[in-house]
DNA sequence: GTCGACTCGGGTAATTCGGGTC
DNA sequence: AATGTCCGAATTACCCGAGTCG
């Protein structure tokens, strides 16, 4: 990536929000200064970026989006380096930024899906890794969630509304469980494969998710687990949960980190996925069988 | 197609259901705020346009176009019998008509902050009556919540960006607390009194919460209580963080429903507050006497 | 030297400008 | 005085094969 020598205009045009080509006929014109490489690429240093969104009275200008020293000078694909750039911008809290960049994947025709698998979850491995070697600082983290849910929301808004006769699903995690961000992105990976999916938060007894299920009737009853405070409790809850959902005809998903090897053994479902990407072929299949 | 750029007049036009040519005069002659793009082109950001709706009482012909749903030609509901609507159409799960009145009261002159003291918290206490008597299932509280957050991320899309030397606030809940929704509501109320409010999210550690306030070096700290486990523990920690905070000259505030007389006779702080309005009260007391 | 990702530059379609007029 | 419509010129956004970057 061009770090060393400049911006490259791909980069400028997605801090001050303006496309690609225009961006390249301001610099042709005189109005932000660069340079070239030997083979006539255009670069631009950041302070000229600064000058030009002052001299406009720019009033979106956000300057601090322009800091990206990504050191490692090997070359990396595209969904990678959104990945640490994603963490650089959630690390330092950069809402903005972190917006910027979702969206410009999305718009290079990834799906919110990977997004979310390539790019946000894994930000948050790395975030996690960096806590655990004391280079970050858990409300970094933490703060990182709450941005990353205004991304799923934003994304969320872009997606088409489901059809009237798409098929229903619920999500929800269980009562001791807080964690809502796998939910939301279980929740935006379905809308976005037209399904009607609704995530009903987190912390819900078993009676209450029941209920639920009698009320609504879904096609699918998704739950990501985080955290379980009692290992057997939780897992008599989710079999209980389980086989009321069996006697609907409700398919069952599950997933998340708090589901080891030892705790799959002992609890049934009809899925178990790892991400989205499984979560998706899962419905797909479940689609073509109904 | 995302206007991280700001809209075109003619987006605005259609949206205000008026000429282009006018809205071009209506900017020209400064009722409306824009900036200009390199070549001359009108860029106008969606807050701006809301707070022309609202200064000029004028109401939204295509709400679309801002990503709001489409109206329903409903004659708008007063602030209480909003509260009743609300609650209805939360337990009943149809988050397009939760936004909708929501709006329609934003439009109607109404604060953000008044909607959530007067309308959301509300309804969320008639649910909990409701479900005290069985009228009520768990999930449709827990799913209103959900919507909720979602009304708050729209409300926020619509606020001015705070400015530069807004003076800046942070929020965060401790340990064991994992509800949001005070928290992001008083991000709400801050970010639209002129603050540069910050919701950290859930569960912090004080160690970090430390960390955060000398990183950040904040006007006001706030953090709502919902929940603790221990109250020892919590009024330990928690005192730990205002010892901190008061060293720091930060300003503590609190807030939540889980703090009743005898706990807040064991705790210290710069301000308790029982809604957004004394929050506001309060902030702007500070402000002043800086 | 290989290779995937990125950029160039030019062309094209759609949008917007500003001014004049109804 | 304010609004809505029309116009040629300018600007912006999108596209694509060839070439460059790291």
């Amino acid at each position: 990536m061009p770090a060393l020598n400049g911006l490259s205009p791909k980069q400028v045009a997605l801090a001050i929000g303006t496309s690609e080509a225009s961006l390249k006929r301001w610099c042709d014109k005189g109005l932000i200064r660069f340079h070239k490489t030997a083979g006539g690429h255009r670069r631009i240093q950041p302070e000229e970026v600064m000058r030009y969104l002052r001299d406009t009275a720019t009033d979106l200008a956000r300057p601090d989006i322009l800091g990206l020293p990504t050191a490692t000078g090997k070359t990396q694909p595209s969904i990678d380096k959104a990945r640490t750039l994603m963490r650089e911008s959630l690390e330092c809290g950069d809402e903005e930024q972190c917006i910027r960049l979702a969206f410009n994947l999305y718009l290079g025709q990834h799906t919110a899906r990977d997004i979310c698998d390539k790019v946000l979850s894994p930000a948050f491995y790395d975030i996690g890794m960096r806590w655990e070697h004391g280079q970050a600082e858990i409300y970094q983290e933490r703060r990182g969630v709450e941005i990353t849910k205004r991304i799923i929301y934003k994304l969320r808004e872009f997606l088409p509304k489901p059809v009237d006769d798409a098929p229903k699903a619920i999500g929800a995690t269980l009562e001791t469980d807080p964690y809502s961000l796998a939910g939301l992105m279980i929740e935006l990976a379905l809308l976005e494969e037209g399904w009607n999916a609704s995530f009903y938060g987190t912390g819900h007894p078993v009676s209450t998710l029941k209920a639920a299920i009698n009320d609504s009737q879904p096609n699918l009853f998704w739950t990501s687990v985080s955290y379980f405070e009692d290992e057997e409790e939780f897992i008599h809850d989710f079999n209980e949960l389980q086989i009321h959902a069996q006697e609907s005809n409700v398919p069952l998903v599950v997933g998340g980190m708090a589901l080891n090897n030892d705790i799959r053994q002992r609890i049934n479902y009809s899925g178990f996925c790892d991400n989205l990407q499984h979560l998706i072929t899962f419905v797909k299949t479940i689609s073509k069988t109904a």
